[in-house]
DNA sequence: GTCTATATGGAGATAGAC
DNA sequence: GTCTATCTCCATATAGAC
């Protein structure tokens, strides 16, 4: 046995140094846009130097995961209330997307520093392997909407509902982070309306006139999500 | 009259360095991929300096741009004959969108770099108003495999299946860029299914009961296709 | 108009002080 | 472990030669 290190998981010796660079990044990225401010500035902000900065933070991506992070963990305990209140599956999804919106709002123009790594291999995407904890944390949510809202499915797609409303959820957000109407009013009523389509698709799916599209959307989802991870995948970064 | 001074559209006269620039820079993205290539070894591999390069392409980007446009130009003939062999609906969406897949393939992760830009506002982004003149050609393809294809669609929603054709394609094109399984068979896949779901789809979208699904549709493309110009959207860089 | 040489400013890396 | 000072490399800008 080395030591007893591991007392206190994150030891406050100056982990409030890491949040007063956090803070003070996140108000600069507010007030001037991500783009604009330099680490520099966030350093100089934050009263420390830039490679102090950078100790805590590996680049200046990295500031914007560690708020996403930090939006995750506050986030997650409301939607546990919201949905206990068992309502319809529309009131939960509807729920759990406004709620995330009306959280982000005030750092919307941040976001799209968030939405510019696609790449699943770049570790700032929401689909690397570094999010994963996240994302399934999120994904979780979603399942339990589901759960119990009676939805009908046949069970070569059910499985995949939860990841399929993530999914939506995330190119709902990516095309609000662009939306320069009007108190973003255009994200709304893409929100509305494909949610109420949603909706309406799945109580259709249960006719049989369907059953075709259920078999090719069972193959397509069997083959993407349940691929075997052994199988040759390019490694290589692109 | 100051001059006759628009003989040769764009006089040979040194279009040849722009194009060995250009050249070289594609050669060496494809060899070592975008990130990795600085604008220092695109101009020594020319042959020229550094300035030179600039002087030709405002950015490193705009060499990405400059390649999508040559490919377009270069594409959009092969389409005009594939089209107009006059074939199924399904057959000419199919043959649209692999016959890019098929030219882009040697330089698919140069698209990558492509893709990183969402944002409307950003010149080199897909969306921008610098880059609709390509894009409205390519929406222009897909209108004319819609045309006398003898789809059933009501008013409300026909017109804009060609954009949100386009669109599918877009997605499509950005699932294969970061597509790693071997030989992107995912994509093909991918493609191959949801093809299928979109004609049956299309099929099934004349029955009584999809009613409620094209009014809310209808009113969606709608407003986010036909939306005022003048509303008074947010021109901020974000 | 074409192009070279040189300058600027920022992201990220690192050596070592405490 | 925490942080400062300094360094490297690059995209991009610009002055001016031809």
């Amino acid at each position: 046995m080395i030591s007893l290190a591991m007392p206190r998981p994150s030891a406050p010796k100056s982990e409030s140094t890491r949040a007063l660079i956090l803070a003070s990044a996140l108000a600069a990225f507010r007030e001037r846009g991500f783009e604009r401010v330099t680490m520099r500035e966030v350093a100089a902000s934050a009263g420390v130097a830039l490679g102090a900065a950078y100790y805590y933070f590996d680049s200046k991506d990295a500031l914007v995961t560690a708020f996403y992070e930090q939006a995750q963990a506050e986030i997650l305990p409301a939607l546990d209330r919201t949905l206990a209140q068992s309502r319809s599956l529309e009131q939960r999804i509807r729920a759990i997307i406004q709620h995330k919106l009306d959280y982000f709002a005030p750092n919307r123009r941040l976001m799209a520093a968030l939405s510019s790594h696609i790449d699943p291999q770049n570790p700032l995407s929401p689909f690397s392997a570094d999010t994963s904890r996240i994302r399934e944390q999120d994904i979780a949510c979603f399942a339990r909407a589901v759960s119990d809202s009676g939805v009908k499915l046949p069970p070569s797609t059910l499985p995949y509902l939860p990841r399929l409303l993530w999914l939506y959820q995330m190119g709902l957000m990516l095309f609000w982070v662009y939306d320069r109407s009007p108190n973003q009013q255009l994200t709304t009523l893409l929100f509305d309306k494909t949610l109420r389509m949603i909706l309406i698709t799945l109580k259709l799916a249960s006719l049989p006139i369907m059953r075709p599209l259920h078999r090719h959307a069972g193959d397509l989802l069997h083959a993407i999500y349940d691929a075997d991870p052994n199988a040759n995948f390019d490694q290589a970064p692109l």
